[in-house]
RNA sequence: GCCACCGUAGCUCAGUGGCAGAGCAGCUGUUUCGUAAACAGCAGGUCUCCGGUUCAAAUCCGGACGGUGGCUCCA
């Protein structure tokens, strides 16, 4: 379920990237100082795909800077010169780099302990505490991608430095896979899908970072709607309803007006009363459970909620559906005794991995984050949860990865990302501890004991949002909704106008049978109208002429190009049904 | 929000100071067709918006709004 954990071939051809990303940085900071003498040099990681560099320069970087910066690169490997590692004191260091701030501000922060290294190849010196290749001859292909600002330390009071972004691989045909990776990547943008299938939109008059739902959106999202729905019963949930707006007094008493005030929008006036548009659906959450007295007998309580929330987000991150400023939050909120918790835990566990699988999610990444510096709660609380949340990954044989002290405030919590259809990772579950807001609205439950005690409360999303739950099933899917999500399953292909009626009549029967039908009557050629099914990545296409009429049946093609010839109508409902519900 | 780039028809894009353009989509007609684009005609624009420079601005300058790639943050 969880990816495997890497075999030793894998590490070794990690390290050689890593070796061969990290010399492709040292190069392109040689490159740049070669061209601007000027410039100084901050940071050059490899990343996971790749390596950047930092540089602080007058002028910003230009697309034709970087094919100068290229061949000059390409030289240096042609030079084949040795990468040459060396330890030097603090004070050598400061006056190797004398002129460049960002190494000084590096060489301050180092321990007086810490040997500091520096690595050379040529003429140019960075400071550096290395895994390189050989030489400069052994980086077998790399590109210079594109610039980008990033501040000085990603701190936004530092100044803004100029980036440059880079690949690099062990060889010609992994790059070139890379670039083809990209592409696809880029070809399955939801962006661009989105327009192209007529699933959502954005306008300039309704506000960045909010959605319009299309008609054929809005099918795909009620029917993901309605599928969770019907899940989250089965498994105990009970459905809420909560408003989008709360007076100021329930986010005060919630801490939101404290603690993320900087996420919410500005309090609106209503007859002298302070609201606003809520951010989360908790403090509502916690009233239903609040308005009368709990028992032990019930616990645990679980509400859920599509709940619609609204977020400032700053311009310059919203993307899409990935990141929006409206959004519905598959939130859940569960409330029970600490003996309850591990089995809780287990349970949503095995809810993500089910609720994700249908969409054809194979693999995952879970990540546990712990307490934080500053945080709420007592430490044995802390313990509890965190012990169950580890109990729970381990009852299921889940492989994790601890983020220590990456936690909120409030408590530990549980991340889920998915591996999508071209590998990449996308993070949609999440599940966190609360222990702030069951003390701030001072929730109980009456125990066997017959006193008052303290629920413990649960935050969880499967989805995380249905936007970018959405989002991510676009590119998952290339658009290609499989049967039972696609907006139209089915399109009737008339030859010519006198098998209008034909088709009408087999679009008629197909709808009787719940299957989502349209027929193309427009005056085109079928050629023309196969064309544009294609586009729309329809599943069937259900092509009807004369020896169709006369059969009862239809031609069948596939999205895939595939044609089954004629099948009767009762035989593709079968077959239909038959997709639909192995979720294909 | 910050840095860089961008904003011309529904979409993709030409147009570097002198009459606003193309392809696709749309509409009307002709065609009635066998597995990814029939043919013809028509229509479609405050060149994102506001201000400035100029005899003249899509084009140059300033600002606003929107978008793209990053940074920070995050569902």
């Amino acid at each position: 379920m969880p990816v495997k954990s890497n075999t030793p071939e894998e590490e070794a051809l990690a390290d050689r990237r890593f070796r061969i990303r990290h010399s492709a940085a040292h190069l392109l900071a040689d490159a740049v100082l070669e061209i601007f003498p000027e410039a100084k040099y901050a940071i050059g990681p490899p990343v996971e795909t790749g390596f950047y560099y930092d540089f602080d320069i007058s002028r910003p970087f230009t697309p034709d800077d970087l094919v100068e910066l290229e061949a000059v690169m390409k030289l240096r490997v042609g030079e084949a010169h040795p990468f040459e590692m060396s330890s030097v004191t603090k004070d050598e260091a400061r006056e190797l780099f004398r002129d460049q701030p960002y190494k000084q501000e590096i060489i301050d922060e180092l321990e007086l302990s810490e040997t500091i290294t520096t690595c050379k190849h040529g003429n140019f010196l960075d400071l550096c505490r290395g895994r390189h290749v050989e030489a400069t001859s052994d980086i077998p292909a790399f590109k210079l991608l594109n610039v980008a600002g990033a501040y000085w330390r990603g701190d936004e009071s530092k100044p803004m430095l100029q980036r440059i972004y880079g690949t690099a691989w062990e060889s010609k045909e992994s790059m070139e896979a890379h670039l083809s990776q990209l592409e696809e990547a880029g070809k399955r943008d939801h962006r661009i899908l989105g327009r192209d299938l007529d699933l959502f939109s954005h306008h300039d008059q309704v506000g960045s970072g909010l959605i319009l739902w299309h008609p054929k959106g809005a099918m795909v999202r009620s029917i993901m709607e309605n599928h969770w729905r019907e899940q989250h019963i089965n498994r105990g949930y009970q459905l809420v309803y909560s408003p989008h707006i709360g007076k100021s007094s329930l986010w005060e008493t919630s801490g939101h007006l404290d603690f993320y005030r900087d996420s919410m929008y500005e309090a609106m006036d209503v007859e002298g009363q302070e609201y606003y548009a809520k951010p989360m659906n908790c403090p509502f959450h916690v009233h239903i459970y609040d308005s009368e007295k709990r028992s032990y007998r019930e616990l645990p309580i679980r509400y859920t909620e599509l709940g619609t929330v609204y977020r400032y987000e700053r311009s310059g991150v919203l993307h899409g559906m990935l990141r929006v400023r409206g959004f519905t939050q598959d939130d859940a909120h569960i409330f029970c005794m600490p003996d309850q918790i591990e089995d809780e835990i287990v349970g949503v566990l095995d809810f993500a991995f089910d609720l994700l699988s249908a969409y054809g999610f194979q693999e995952y990444e879970v990540f546990l984050s712990t307490r934080p510096e500053k945080a709420v709660g007592e430490l044995d609380q802390w313990d509890l949860a965190t012990n169950s949340l580890k109990n729970a990954l381990e009852r299921r044989d889940v492989l994790y990865s601890m983020d220590e002290g990456g936690g909120a405030f409030y408590g530990p919590k549980l991340d889920i990302k998915v591996r999508d259809a071209i590998g990449r990772s996308w993070q949609c579950s999440t599940i966190q501890f609360d222990f702030n807001l069951p003390e701030r609205f001072d929730l109980k439950y009456v125990g066997s004991d017959g006193q008052q005690h303290r629920p413990f409360m649960v935050h969880r999303a499967l989805f995380g949002s249905l936007e970018r739950f959405f989002g991510v099933l676009i590119e998952h899917y290339g658009g290609a909704f499989p049967m039972w999500l696609a907006p139209t399953q089915a399109i009737l292909i008339p030859i010519s106008d006198r098998h209008i009626e034909y088709a009408n009549e087999v679009q008629r029967e197909l709808s009787s049978d719940g299957l989502r039908v349209d027929v193309d009557i427009r005056n085109e050629r079928m050629n023309q109208k196969i064309r544009l099914a294609q586009m729309q990545k329809i599943p069937y296409m259900l092509i009807v002429g004369d020896k169709e009429k006369e059969l009862g049946g239809v031609a069948v093609r596939l999205r895939s190009g595939e044609d089954l010839g004629i099948i009767k109508i009762s035989d593709l409902v079968a077959r239909i049904k038959s997709e639909i519900g192995n979720r294909e």
